[in-house]
DNA sequence: CCTTAGTCCTGCATGC
DNA sequence: TGCATGCAGGACTAAG
């Protein structure tokens, strides 16, 4: 599932190879992974090149030269990738063909990503929140939250922080020592502070990392992201806690899986 | 305002 | 071996 720091890793990736580029035609594979018109979609960009590439919360923004912009959100199992092997036809969904040959393929196992083009001047993502890669911007977004919903479905909640996910709230969590259900407004100002700090910390650790690897997300090319190796929580139920020797539980929060550590993480 | 459950999807793990 | 079931979950939506 990609989250902030694999879209990093991808846009990162994708800018040194498409930037300058033309669309020569698209092929289309799976109407669905489009929202909005198909045709107006195939006839808006063909003929469009890449000025920039951007991401924005968990998501891929292509900035066009005839100032559209296409956002493509990767669900839980999009990639897009640079060339594609014979076992990935499969699952193409989309296919950009350029004008040098070359091509940008949308790959997306289980369909739940979505690519959508937006109007010359409309504002791309307007219900996203601030980006998280602040420790100060962080804490002033929180500190200005009034909720009573529990933490982590505050963090998962795109229109407070955008590009936070189910691997990196759990982490945040843990470091922060919060317990994943306290109701947000009573968590202290200081755990708040602490928290600010940390969500910046390990995104940026991840970003290093280059991601993280699980079944479901792998960077386009080598070196694989190595983020999996550092995690203390996420889908490390049944083990014991690095810090307290406590097993690590998984509940469920808002029906998503959450992974916690009951000796640092108190209630 | 909030939560819960259902929807979209497929691949993989489990159990009989 | 094969078949059925359950599980994973980001964003959205309907219902309570």
């Amino acid at each position: 599932m990609p989250e902030l720091p694999e879209v990093e890793t991808i846009i990162r990736h994708l800018r040194t190879e498409l930037i300058g580029k033309t669309i020569q035609d698209i092929h289309i594979f799976w109407n669905r992974s489009i929202q909005g018109d198909i045709t107006t979609f195939k006839n808006n960009l063909i003929g469009g090149s890449f000025r920039s590439i951007l991401r924005r919360g968990k998501y891929v923004c292509f900035r066009l030269d005839n100032a559209l912009n296409m956002t493509i959100h990767l669900g839980m199992t999009g990639k897009l990738l640079l060339s594609l092997g014979d076992r990935e036809r499969k699952h193409l969904r989309i296919e950009f063909l350029m004008k040098t040959g070359d091509s940008l393929y949308f790959h997306d196992t289980r369909k739940f990503g979505k690519v959508r083009l937006w109007p010359c001047r409309e504002t791309v993502l307007p219900e996203l929140g601030p980006e998280p890669m602040d420790a100060d911007r962080v804490f002033r977004c929180l500190r200005s939250l009034r909720t009573h919903r529990a933490i982590k479905t505050v963090l998962l909640d795109q229109r407070v922080l955008a590009g936070i996910g189910n691997i990196y709230a759990d982490e945040a969590l843990f470091r922060a020592g919060i317990h994943p259900r306290k109701p947000f407004d009573r968590v202290s100002p200081d755990q708040i502070k602490r928290l600010g700090g940390i969500i910046p910390e390990i995104l940026d650790q991840a970003i290093g990392n280059m991601g993280t690897t699980i079944s479901d997300y792998r960077p386009p090319h080598r070196p694989h992201g190595e983020n999996q190796r550092f995690l203390k929580v996420y889908g490390q139920q049944g083990e014991n806690c690095q810090i307290c020797g406590n097993k690590i539980e998984k509940i469920r929060i808002n029906n998503r899986g959450t992974h916690f550590c009951p000796g640092c993480q108190m209630e």
